[in-house]
RNA sequence: GGGCCCGUAGCUCAGUUGGUUAGAGCGCACGGCUGAUAACCGUGAGGUCAGUGGUUCGAAUCCACUCGGGCCCA
């Protein structure tokens, strides 16, 4: 027999069907950087409209996770989209790079030897390098990505016009009186006169005093009647009594009287007056009538423990417990953060007895000289001898120590900076301007106006080093704040010019105007000091508004798009939103869009701990970049985003899928150029069908992405290119395959692949970035208009608007008769009647309605090759599936009984041609024009 | 403890204003093909829609509670 495969047109491509990814993506990566693509695709956008995506600054500290991959991620998605649509879309990536936990990583590195030995300037220099060295190390690990932007000219936190932007903001508030200087509780180590954050503590185990205290009312109770009333407090710090200014209790608690042995009457909460009598002892103690509420208490004012002739007051809270103590909770809002927004909500002063290195001042009354923790005996030793201390046991309970001294920390008031929510309206201002941004998901506006609706004040100074000063100084003579907008522009003008390194290295006169002078004491510049504080790293990445958006020439304010996850509606949407609103009255985004988490197959968040963490970087390793990019783009990140190992091996299926899509593609495209295309009306109806299908998944995908559903557009491509494979792609390999490489009906199927092609790789570029850029290189010449699939434009399909309905119809009804035919096949298969189904020869007999649409092809060849069957004949149905149901069709399957044609394995009537025996007719056509 | 949110097949997702037997793709099982071949095609089995209780003629969909999970507070 001739080896006829010689004469057909099998497919042919180098693309890999093996994807290699992690070995071939850094190829296209040097591609893109030798093209420049993100500036190339700027200039071929300059003019066109705008759509700025503000990068959030990821913290200049350790490794790209899982989390921070996946925001950038969406983030190129959603630009490199916004490009192709002709967007100008300019991405400036960032970084935060000030802040306590570098601060915090170069210490310990110093060592305690070493920090006593570097100066402060010195520090910052070590902080600086430790941030610009993990702004490098992200740099490469999100262009890894195939993240494209602005990579060489990042926008960095501790660039001195980015620092100079802190100044421009808070010079407009402060000079509004927006900001103010209060007190508030810190976390304080007497030890090393030092405020310490969060990370800095340790908590351990501690045994503590443990005491219930009588505070004898003032006013009238309930309960008079019985003897005098005190309401008792439990608390673990004796110490803290002194600063008492009140007296939380329970909002909807019951409290009632308890009259002891000795005739006094304590008031606490009901359920826990049993717990109270066996720790204090009580024997024939009696529970008094009536039973009160808690809020039926508050206002009623008690003698201060302490400090004879002063009064405190019975208010309530939301944060008192009924599981341990008396329920009415001893409160001294310079020494706790419960305390001191329960003050804050009441409008209660906040007394501060106690000085830096842990002594009391006057305000201890008896206690003055003496340090907090030798207090605490004497204290209660003295409470007693008044007769108010009801009971005094120890416990042990987990206590913050500082990390660098291990001993105890106190919470204790200092001075600190706040911008306030209401002096100047913020708090409306920033509502209205949420009101009209467009939050996605919608449910995202009821977060962010929860939290700004009620969050009090915004403290915004921190006691460490490494950051931007608080741009004020005070009179060095009589501490009296020196600020005014004379002050401010030297200080922008400092950290234009110098960065805010200065501010740790000259002296104050060196850049004020001469004329400074303290509005109280007129002390001169000469006298003036800089403020030690520095600024709250979220307002400094808040700022980024002005320090970024309205710095850059090709950026501008508002930004159309925020993107961050969820956390970010307390961090950044939060400080680049009061900070706008303050200084500008608005919003610095149009839109904002915040994504889930990322958590573990199980749904909970990945630690060390669970060992089920998984990293960018191994998955890029291990399956490549792009692998990474299909799972972003196909998590609905409106809630919480899975992964594991098998969610990305399931990616890496679908991605298999779409490569080997492409791969058929190309491979049969190889010979075929623009000029071999066939009009519409020159195709087949088939081919007809399946540009009307492609015209209608584009539409979908299209509207998918512009609404921000982009694992919707993933789904409707990987389903779209499941049914091509499935039906048209198999359906064509006859004609390509078979029919004469330059025949009209070849050239028509090639021109639909063709524009497959191009609309496939264009509108999976934002996604498979890599793979399509791949692709790209394999097109055909004549198929690509540039030189990157990135710098292409969003596709297009003509179809005549008028023929899409009737052809959509009449597909649906073909291929609803093709499934019961595929079904009957599998029948025929199992009875070993046929193998492949060009063995077969069909009776397809349906219903009358569709008779006639079916009738009219019978015998043109079309349902032989759309069924890939050799002989279809077609008849109607007047039975009904014995089951009553009616089918789209009902179908005998024979085997067919003309010869199998050795070229192209249809069986058909062999030997028409005399001079091509062997084949069939259409075949031996092929070969005689070629002159085979 | 509070605010916002999530829980539909092994996995990723659809399920319109509550309305027949809850869908798809992938995976899986079985089969076909060997001219997309570490591919491709077909058939099939998988779900008490987290649970409980309500509202309703009717609930995956509305309400309440419980359980599990996430973020942010405390």
């Amino acid at each position: 027999m001739t080896d006829y495969k010689s004469t057909m047109n099998l497919p042919a491509t180098d693309f890999p069907m093996r994807a290699s990814l992690s070995q071939r993506e850094p190829q296209w990566l040097e591609k893109w950087d030798d093209l420049d693509v993100h500036g190339k695709a700027l200039k071929r956008r300059a003019g066109g409209p705008t759509f700025i995506l503000h990068d959030g600054p990821p913290y200049a500290n350790g490794h790209i996770h899982m989390g921070t991959a996946y925001n950038k991620v969406l983030k190129d998605l959603v630009v490199k989209y916004k490009t192709m649509r002709g967007f100008y879309s300019p991405y400036v990536p960032g970084w935060d790079c000030h802040g306590q936990p570098i601060e915090h990583q170069v210490e310990k590195e110093l060592g305690p030897e070493g920090m006593a030995k570097t100066t402060q300037a010195e520090l910052r220099a070590k902080c600086r390098e430790w941030a610009m060295r993990f702004v490098g190390v992200q740099r490469e690990e999100f262009k890894r990505l195939g993240v494209l932007g602005d990579w060489e000219n990042p926008y960095l936190t501790l660039n001195p016009a980015y620092e100079a932007g802190n100044v421009r903001i808070f010079k407009k508030m402060y000079l509004d009186g927006a900001i103010y200087k209060g007190a508030k509780p810190i976390h304080w180590c007497i030890r090393c006169h030092t405020a310490l954050a969060e990370a800095e503590i340790e908590y351990s185990d501690e045994t503590s005093e443990s005491i219930y205290v009588a505070f004898r009312f003032i006013d009238p109770t309930p309960w008079d009647e019985y003897g005098e009333a005190s309401v008792l407090i439990w608390t673990t710090t004796p110490w803290t009594l002194p600063a008492n200014v009140a007296v939380t209790l329970a909002d909807g608690a019951d409290y009632v009287g308890v009259k002891l042995a000795d005739g006094r009457v304590m008031v606490l909460a009901e359920e826990l007056v049993d717990a109270v009598a066996e720790v204090a002892g009580w024997t024939g103690h009696e529970v008094l009538s009536p039973r009160v509420k808690g809020q039926d208490l508050a206002g009623l004012h008690y003698a201060q423990p302490v400090h004879d002739g002063v009064t405190g007051v019975i208010i309530t809270g939301s944060h008192v417990e009924l599981t341990t103590g008396t329920g009415a909770v001893h409160t001294a809002p310079g020494h706790g953060e419960d305390d001191y927004l329960v003050g804050q909500r009441h409008g209660l002063p906040m007394p501060m007895p106690v000085l830096d290195d842990g002594t009391f001042d006057a305000g201890g009354g008896p206690f003055e000289g003496l340090d907090v923790r030798s207090a605490n005996p004497r204290i209660i030793e003295w409470l007693d001898q008044r007769g108010t201390l009801i009971a005094a046991t120890r416990i042990s309970h987990s206590y913050p120590h500082c990390w660098r001294c291990k001993q105890p920390v106190i919470f204790r008031a200092t001075e600190q900076w706040f911008v306030s929510m209401d002096r100047t309206g913020l708090r409306e201002t920033a509502m209205k301007a949420i009101s009209e941004v467009e939050w996605i998901p919608g449910w995202s506006v009821n977060r962010i106006s929860a939290m700004v609706g009620d969050r009090p004040d915004w403290c915004i100074s921190r006691q460490r080093a490494w950051g931007v000063p608080i741009p004020v100084h005070k009179c060095g003579k009589c501490g009296e704040t020196v600020a005014t907008e004379a002050t401010f522009d030297a200080v922008i003008a400092l950290f234009e010019t110098k960065g805010a390194d200065a501010w740790f290295t000259m002296r104050p006169s060196e850049y004020l105007p001469e004329g400074t002078v303290c509005p109280r004491c007129g002390a001169g510049v000469d006298d003036v000091v800089p403020e030690d504080d520095i600024v709250d790293v979220w307002w400094e990445s808040g700022v980024s508004h002005t320090s970024v958006l309205d710095a850059r020439p090709e950026l501008h304010r508002p930004a159309e798009l925020y993107l961050e996850g969820s956390d970010q509606h307390r961090g950044w949407f939060q400080s680049a939103l009061l900070t706008s609103a303050g200084a500008y009255g608005h919003a610095p985004f149009e839109r904002v869009l915040t994504h889930g988490f990322i958590v573990d197959g199980e749904g909970r968040k990945m630690s060390k701990s669970l060992g089920n963490v998984v990293s960018p970087l191994d998955v890029i390793a291990k399956s490549g970049a792009d692998i990474v990019r299909l799972w972003v783009a196909s998590a609905d990140y409106g809630q919480d985003i899975n992964v594991s190992d098998e969610i990305l091996d399931r990616t890496s299926e679908a991605y298999r899928r779409f490569r080997n899509a492409f791969r058929f593609l190309l491979s049969n495209l190889s010979d075929f150029s623009p000029q071999d295309a066939v009009d519409w009306h020159d195709m087949p109806v088939l081919d007809r069908m399946a540009l009307v299908q492609l015209a209608d998944v584009l539409e979908r995908v299209t509207a998918h992405y512009d609404e921000w559903r982009f694992h919707q557009a993933v789904r409707a491509l990987s389903d779209y290119v499941g049914e091509l494979s499935a039906v048209y792609l198999d359906v064509l390999k006859d004609r390509l395959y078979a029919d004469a490489a330059a025949s009209r009906s070849r050239r028509s199927a090639q021109t639909v692949l063709a524009r497959i092609l191009g609309v496939l790789v264009r509108v999976l570029a934002p996604v498979l970035a890599f793979t399509c850029e791949e692709v790209w290189e394999f097109m055909p010449t004549g198929l690509r208009d540039v030189e990157s699939v990135h710098l292409s434009d969003w596709p297009s399909v003509d179809v005549p608007a008028v023929e899409m309905a009737e052809l959509r119809q009449e597909y649906a009804y073909l291929l609803a008769v093709r499934e019961e035919v595929t079904k009957a096949l599998e029948d025929a298969r199992n009875e070993k009647v046929v193998g492949k189904s060009q063995e077969a020869a069909l009776r397809v007999s349906v219903p009358a309605e569709g008779l006639p649409a079916l009738k009219r092809h019978e015998g043109s060849g079309l349902l032989e090759e759309f069924f890939i069957v050799s002989e279809v004949a077609v008849a109607a149905a007047d039975e009904q599936a014995s089951d009553g149901s009616r089918r789209a069709a009902y179908v005998v399957v024979k085997r067919a009984d003309k010869e199998k044609c050795p070229r192209c394995w249809n069986h058909r009537e062999l030997g028409v041609d005399p001079a091509h025996p062997d084949v069939c007719e259409r075949c031996a056509g092929v070969l005689a024009a070629s002159g085979a």
